[in-house]
DNA sequence: GCTTGAGCTCAAGTTAGGTTTAGAAATTAC
DNA sequence: GTAATTTCTAAACCTAACTTGAGCTCAAGC
């Protein structure tokens, strides 16, 4: 047992994580390592905690910033008890539950779509700029906004509305 | 009617993309329209289309050569026909539920971590490196992988294993 | 006590998905 | 016919999330 707390590389072991991106964690706040006397970075064992956190919270997609707030429910001074991880657990489900719920809204938008199979604004429900847009993050701004001539079968049948 | 063919300001203008964004996805395969006597690109109606299938993908997080390979599926010499975007649609919405159910096979993991409360390998199911990673892409490897002592709370009552 | 692995900082490189800029040429509008 | 827009290419720049490399220090093992 050489020095009190744990190395990066034992964290980088323990987690799968590379030292790295350990290092570029806490320089984006998600950790808050002491260093030794020799100018080392000195880890608690509830790190590792965090690291996993971190690593789910990003397979659901969420953003450095975002799970930085998530990890900031968590007491800063005194280690985190169960009931602190439980807490953050829980919100965190919330959070997972929206989105989730954001692309079975989507997804059933599509079914729409396949029905009248021409992704038209008059039967296609994607077309709905706010919605859509805010279902994952910042995407852009009109979906399938588009008239009948725009699929371009029979465009002889319709005649194209203002150009 | 200027010219025959779409301008890529049109194409801009009727999906709410940018010019540069139109022409970076040419770039990566996503279009392919011709040029006109002066180099211009002329777009077809049916680009409206592909473009708006592009943003819809994205939104639901499918890359850019995800999405290019989808839209393979479309004839490439003809414009595609309602039947097309019909067999495409249904495709993307096998991809869609695949990815809904990879999300809610991590929540549901998570559910059994909020009951326990300590997030531990033994009885947290978010420690599967295999499902984990593949939920969203290439993510890190192990997750939650630690013991009972990683909770940090009564570290008295529970011994180390191997550190 | 010395060697060697682990760690340090800082800068630059990487990938995805674009945007911005610059200077020139084409198109449209009047 | 001229002026204003649009478009062109190429290269540079951007953010997120990291990795890599250089040059140097620290710590652990024998």
């Amino acid at each position: 047992m050489p020095q009190p707390g744990l190395s990066i590389g034992y964290l980088a072991e323990r987690t799968g994580l590379a030292v790295s991106a350990i290092r570029y964690y806490e320089t984006q706040g998600l950790l808050t390592p002491w260093r030794n006397a020799g100018g080392q970075r000195r880890f608690e064992r509830a790190d590792i905690r965090r690291l996993s956190f971190i690593l789910i919270a990003q397979k659901f997609g969420f953003t450095l910033p975002e799970i930085r707030d998530q990890l900031a429910t968590l007491p800063g001074k005194r280690t985190p008890t169960k009931a602190d991880w439980q807490k953050l657990s829980t919100a965190f489900r919330g959070h997972l539950d929206a989105r989730i719920a954001q692309l079975e809204t989507l997804r059933d938008r599509l079914d729409g779509c396949i029905g009248c199979g021409c992704l038209s604004l008059d039967s296609c429900k994607l077309y709905n700029p706010q919605d859509a847009a805010a279902a994952l993050g910042q995407g852009p701004r009109y979906v399938m906004g588009d008239d009948a001539a725009d699929l371009g079968i029979d465009p002889g049948e319709l005649r194209a509305d203002s150009d």
